[in-house]
DNA sequence: TCATGGTTTTAAGCTAAATTTAAGCTTCCC
DNA sequence: GGGAAGCTTAAATTTAGCTTAAAACCATGA
């Protein structure tokens, strides 16, 4: 899962780009309002966060202008304002919801997570056949037998179950999942999707997984009947 | 063809599903009407069939969201309640069709047919006859089986739809689809309109592609009589 | 600071699939 | 009948993906 961070005090940023990549989130920071708007109307991603005051655009007007593109991805508000009519203003300019700085990371953490639920997920439990994922204890389970996944096969996991039975191209995985914007000949998604499998297969879940020669990967959900 | 049903009742949710995919549907089941509204906004069904006495949102009231929303998929509403006012109400909220508990499951079956046949008609989805194609997905359809195609072939078949009822000379498709601008006397394309021909006509689309001779080939869209 | 163990990435050989070539066959039309 | 155009099939070639091993990286604790 891709975030954007925009955020002029480098303190708070790098504390919380930190604090998510840990996460397994990929992030990237904007350190001002005109930087942010741009990265957020040139690349994809699947949640942005942005501080209210900040320099050369108001995240406010941040907000305004990306939802007048037409993108609906979930936004969050970091503000030090927290009257009512602040609140108001910025959901109404388009923001999904909102945190009062100081803020408990937990805090933030539980509200992207409710942010990214209700965006791809009827229920909240993320899963394809027998295999469901916790992101929030970053647990894996096969049936009742739990799985045991380093961080980036986490990560890839839970990107391919989020968007489960669509096609993921091996372009917007190596931008979800490594933040990797450029066109390169890496093998690591081969090497990760063998590694997945391996793991997958021993838990009794084989043939999750399936590729898209010449495209990517998709895990399908089995036809329910 | 696939759809949702809203219903609370376990029975009722379970009898239509089961004779539903007896008839080739593909069915989801929400339980209330928060879950059912959620669902409906995220996935992509072909018809909903929503009953109007749920817990935690009411029937009228996903309807109207549904609306809200900008989706004009076809509604159908079960009732138990049978007042002429209570008809106009759901009606009036975007809801296409109801039908009155208790129910003949032919009559819904009927009722769901006539929607469904509207609905196609309007679609304007890459396609041709009964053959459908998704390039962000990269999947072929004939009617609901989905063909798997090769990336050459798929970019062909797209290049062919996408020229519906014109005839594509042997040169643009080199070009457009081999990315070759130079004359060149390979056989490619008829190795290829071979393979499509083949795959096409497994899934029961046979005679899609036409041979113009010396000229190149066509896809036409049956003239609808 | 350095060693350690785990994680991630790179690289290379291998395999299987996709693509192209080529050759023989069929059909159409003069 | 004969030639051109298209069809079909098999074989050759190329490419993408899989697998494995090893190198690089990173955090941890002695």
């Amino acid at each position: 899962m891709r975030l954007l961070i925009i955020e002029d005090e480098p303190g708070i940023a790098g504390f919380l780009k930190d604090g998510l990549e840990e996460e397994y989130f990929a992030v990237d920071i904007a350190y001002d309002g005109k930087t942010g708007l741009d990265m957020a109307l040139i690349n994809e991603y699947d949640l942005i966060i942005v501080d209210w005051m900040i320099p050369a655009l108001s995240g406010i007007e941040v907000c305004r202008q990306i939802r007048k593109s037409g993108n609906l991805l979930p936004i969050l508000f970091l503000t030090a304002k927290d009257t009512l009519e602040d609140v108001v203003f910025g959901l109404d300019a388009g923001a999904n919801d909102y945190i009062k700085k100081p803020f408990e990371f937990e805090e933030l953490l539980a509200r992207i997570r409710v942010q990214l639920r209700t965006k791809n997920k009827a229920d909240d439990s993320l899963s394809a056949g027998i295999v469901s994922i916790n992101p929030a204890t970053h647990q894996v389970f096969s049936g009742s037998q739990e799985i045991t996944l380093t961080p980036k096969e986490f990560a890839l996991l839970e990107y391919l179950i989020r968007n489960k039975d669509r096609v993921c191209t091996r372009s917007r995985i190596i931008e979800h999942v490594w933040d990797i914007h450029f066109d390169s000949d890496t093998s690591v998604i081969d090497v990760y999707i063998t590694f997945l499998r391996k793991k997958l297969d021993a838990a009794g879940s084989g043939n999750l997984i399936q590729t898209i020669r010449g495209v990517g990967y998709i895990v399908r959900e089995p036809s329910v009947s």
